[in-house]
DNA sequence: CATCATCTTGACAGCGCTGTCATTCGCCCC
DNA sequence: GGGGCGAATGACAGCGCTGTCAAGATGATG
């Protein structure tokens, strides 16, 4: 058995215990400790009852890098986010509304299941993306890695996910239907129910502002709000779908454009709420009332979306769930070891289609 | 030297290089290939190329966990968050702009200083926090912390920090002016300044709802709008301060009982962006116009205020300026292995003044 | 040219765990 | 009553690094 005096020597001033002092305090060996601490087979209830009061008596818990190293759970559950986007952020001195609700979701889930969560920025444009990727899994190696739109579809990371062995969850999946856990939303079904909202108010003259072509979100919405015109016998107008870039002077510019044209639509479904409020804008700038003369719909639920004039009709993605699920559904992984990504579940979670203000009867 | 073969059975799938591989390869032993990544003293040029060529074509990246567990950089940077908070948040839905903001800042300096960010939770209620606390720094042993706001006074945290010897930033610190690297806003004098702003528009009839007085940001805040009355020779009257608790519903209350009272101010200074949101729709219920009737101030500059209507006049606080400042002061300090969290430096990060359509001279 | 200080490099022992394998102990059965 | 078997526990070797200490290389010095 060591020396306890070893304790004090750490340098990082008054350090914990470890697995020896437990031991030594139960009265047994540090495998057994081990034992009772992964809830393995075979310990009789005297050793757990012994190991468990040490424990308790010292406050000891084991070391995330001791553990990770001696090659069994990490316990850290790493999300990769876009390092753009976040720079983007930071310059704009905003923060990420769906960024931290998703974190939230995630956070929720990792307090439950003792898992910690490290958040990881990743340049998705880099050239060295593969290199930078596996470097950075072999670093930290999490037990988990959760990937959040817009890049939950990139194939370089998929493939050196799938290569490491890592098993991950993917946020708004698009393509590789077959790759991870997948957790999304029903982009389609919810842009067709709110679109079908419109419609239900008497609006037929709907124009879509859609996000850009690239991100299948802004296809499926698209698709979803055309499915909802051809139900009811209409014909989508090409030149009133405008694209946006899913930012709010975008939002601004695509409205002027629709407004402007030889025929006004009565409403428009914008596919984000950043967006809707640049038609809000543009609307307000055209003298035109909301929604008496204009009604406006948006995508996203954003904070804004609550306080704006009149306040967006708009669709609530449930972020915070879709990411807890992700945990949920990435935690059982890691226990079990399972380490083949191919052929996991999805999830579809429910949205929900929040109506207020800024949808009315065309005048 | 050990069994390449290794490198295939680690059971990780493919399994990233080891220091063993680099040495391997430049032909030296670990230990020197260990200097040449720490950057110690005493290397030569040569060594230095071949170490650095061999890390290169391997793409080699040192092991978190084993750095960690041999004693010394973990190169994490925790931070502390509010689980209470954080759940309210989760039940609510909505994402926390703040803490985004934070985490952005953190981020970005990780990112710099290849660092990693860990999010925890810490439940600041719980009767065991000193005892939770503990292990959860002995579990992850981060080589920073970062407190956040409103928890960056806990005593029982500042001490179990400094026992552990970790060094420690302090987001918006209100006591213990001696203890950790300290990076907060001037909120007197940035109350005083929008006051200020009041004044020069001609209001005199001004009151202030205050956050809990249980938060000095609440008391500063309340402390500028005060002295900025008294330089003009104005007294404050108590009548005219009402307490909120930062929330929407409890300045919409507070603005009730001030525009219900026998004297209506001309100008409400709220103590953030939600209980001035709040002001606005209790203004809009009783019919009063804003600006025209009747003035808001908001701090914070979240996201709503600059989709409100009108526009919120606030201040904006530079959040992820503040956490890229801790960051930045931490890091250095976990290099230079200063375990003494004593008489380190004060930030001041400067806030500004956003004038929006809120505010306007009295009519 | 021997001597010593200085620079450069390597061997080796942990850090705190988990995995493997060995050992002990009871217990059942012929 | 001996052989066999499973359950319970322990000894010990790593995991991939860093820190310590020793050794070899180099150069300066008298």
């Amino acid at each position: 058995m060591r020396d306890p005096v070893r304790l004090e020597a750490a340098g990082w001033g008054m350090a914990g215990a470890t697995i020896y002092d437990v031991a030594a305090r139960a009265g047994v060996s540090i495998k057994s400790v081990s034992r009772v601490l992964n809830g393995e087979a075979n310990v009789s209830e005297a050793l757990r009852r012994k190991v468990e009061g040490a424990v308790a008596e010292l406050g000891y818990r084991r070391s995330l890098s001791a553990r990770s190293l001696a090659g069994s759970a990490s316990s850290i559950i790493a999300a990769l986010v876009d390092a753009t986007l976040t720079i983007e952020h930071w310059r704009s001195g905003r923060g990420n509304d769906y960024l931290s609700r998703l974190e939230l979701g995630l956070l929720m889930e990792c307090r439950q299941a003792d898992h910690h969560l490290m958040v990881e920025l990743v340049d998705y444009d880099a050239p060295t993306l593969r290199q930078d990727l596996a470097s950075l899994l072999t670093a930290i190696r999490p037990q988990g890695v959760v990937l959040t739109p817009p890049n939950s579809d990139n194939d370089v990371v998929l493939e050196v996910l799938s290569e490491l062995a890592v098993p991950f969850a993917r946020i708004g999946p698009e393509t590789a239907p077959d790759l991870g856990v997948r957790i999304r939303m029903d982009d389609a079904g919810a842009a067709e129910q709110i679109t079908d909202h419109l419609l239900d108010l008497g609006h037929v003259d709907i124009a879509h502002i859609s996000g850009p072509a690239a991100y299948s979100a802004s296809r499926l919405r698209r698709t979803g709000f055309e499915a909802a015109l051809r139900r009811r016998g209409l014909t989508p107008r090409p030149e009133w779908v405008a694209e946006g870039q899913f930012t709010f002077g975008s939002g601004l510019d695509a409205a002027e454009r629709l407004l402007g044209g030889p025929r006004r639509p009565t409403a428009i479904f914008a596919a984000n709420d950043d967006m809707a409020l640049g038609v809000l804008q543009a609307a307000a700038a055209r003298g035109l009332r909301v929604p008496h003369d204009l009604s406006v719909a948006g995508f996203d639920d954003t904070p804004s979306a609550v306080f704006s004039t009149p306040p967006l009709t708009t669709i609530r993605q449930p972020v915070a769930e879709m990411a807890a699920a992700a945990a949920q559904r990435l935690i059982p992984l890691l226990k079990a070891r399972l380490d083949a990504n191919d052929g996991l579940e999805e999830v579809i979670v429910p949205h929900s289609l929040m109506i207020r203000g800024s949808t009315s009867q065309p005048a």
